[in-house]
Parts: structure tokens; sequence; C-alpha cells
DNA sequence: CATTGATACAACCATAAAGTTGTACAATCT
DNA sequence: AGATTGTACAACTTTATGGTTGTATCAATG
């Protein structure tokens, strides 16, 4: 298993509605691999693939549970994908900023 | 122009480190798109595709400034995929606090 | 108005992603 | 042990993605 929590797979898989479907059930974390299967229109198999993918991503994780394997929601992966968006947010709060303080600075061409 | 800011186009759209550069660099919002592939190790072309691919998904949009545009980061966009992250640690806030409200409830094994 | 600089877009290629079926393995229950 | 239930994974098909080159458009400038 790989959960690297890199921007790529954690946007990359979240950018597919069964696998965004799969991270809010799994907040839960009771159900196994063949339940999730249940609430979509694909294969057994597929479902796992999404799975797969969402655990290289660091975004879920398999506990074993008697004879099913329970898909459990990685908070922190979802925090890695939070923190980008908000320092995207703190950027562009610092470029206002800064486009503030040169409206005040330099004087207006009318009062010139 | 689409710019529908939906989950599965937004979040696909983040999945791509070139496309994060370009939202990344797009805050300041002062290149163009010519300027932009300055950075990237591709061509014009690609670069064009990436910013089409953001655009698509509302994460940026593009102004005329002379004879270049200037691609600019759309606040809303990056907001969207924040407020779904946000949800869904609402959504674990809400698990813990269903869980330890279990605990409180019913007495211990050891209390009976 | 012809030229230049910047952008747009079509056509194509290689690889990756998303789905399928089939088979093998692992743990539980009689 | 044998049957059953749940999971894992390989092999294959189809479609999407990320890149290329080439050509066309569009606005500013001499």
């Amino acid at each position: 298993m790989q959960t690297v929590l890199d921007h790529d797979r954690i946007f990359g898989a979240l950018g597919d509605a069964t696998r965004r479907d799969i991270v809010r059930r799994a907040i839960e974390g009771e159900e196994g691999v063949a339940e999730l299967t249940e609430h979509y229109l694909m294969s057994f198999a597929a479902v796992q693939k999404h799975i797969a993918i969402l655990e290289r991503a660091g975004l879920v994780s398999k506990h074993r549970m008697g004879r099913r394997k329970v898909v459990r929601t990685n908070l922190e992966g979802l925090r890695v994908a939070r923190r980008l968006l908000d320092r995207y947010e703190e950027l562009w709060r610092e470029r206002v900023e800064r486009m503030n303080q040169l409206i005040n600075e330099s004087p207006k061409e009318a009062d010139r």
C-alpha cells in the first residue's frame, strides 16, 4: 500500500462522483466492499478499483471486520486537500491586500 | 464557455500539477497564455488545453488586456471545492459526536 | 492595409483510466 | 473438511486524457 498523500492522487481521486460518494459513506466506516457495491450500477470489481484509487491517495483505508473488510475514510487525506485550497485563498487575500496598499500609498490622479 | 462548477470538473482539473500551478500563478492574474507557457516544458497548445480545462471547471477565466488574454483565477471555483471538503469534515464531526453520545448514554460493561 | 504578436482550434498519437468477466484466495459456519 | 461469503487480482475492451504539429483568426502597430 502506498498512501502517498500527494495532491495529484488526492484531487484526481476526488474527481469522480462514485469515489466521492464512497468517501462520504466511508466516513461512517461500516460497510465492506460488497455492501458499498450495492449502492452503484457497476460491478464489484469496478468498485474495488475505485476503492484502490482512494486508498493509494490516502483518502480511505480498509480494516478487517470478521469476514469482510470495512472501508473507512481517512480524515487526514481530506485535510491535505483542504489545506492546499486554504493556501490558495490566502494567496488571494494577500493579493487583495497588496492592491489596497497600492491604492492608499499613491495619491489618486484627481488629487494631483 | 461552460463554467458549470460541478465537483467532477473542479477536482478533476485540480488533479494535475501543471493546472494547479496555473491556478496559483493566475491568482495574481497578470500573465497571458504565452507567458504562462514559459514556465513549463510543454507546447503553447498544451498549456492552452490545460487552461481550457480549468476554464470549463470554472476555476479560471480569461480577460483581454491589449493584444493578449490574461488568465485570472476565480475564487468561487476554489470555494466550491473547499465547501465539499468542509461538508465531509462536518460529517466526520457528527459521527464522532454520535459515538461519544452512545458511550455516555449506555453504562459501561464494568459498571453493571 | 500588411505585418507582427498572441490566441484558438483541428487532427492526430500514445498512454492511462474505467469498466467488464473470470479465476484464485481467505475467513467463517455446519 | 467442505460449503459459503467476501475479497483480490489478472486480462481484456473502450473511451478519455495529455501531449504533439499545423493552420486559422484576431487585435495592435508601422
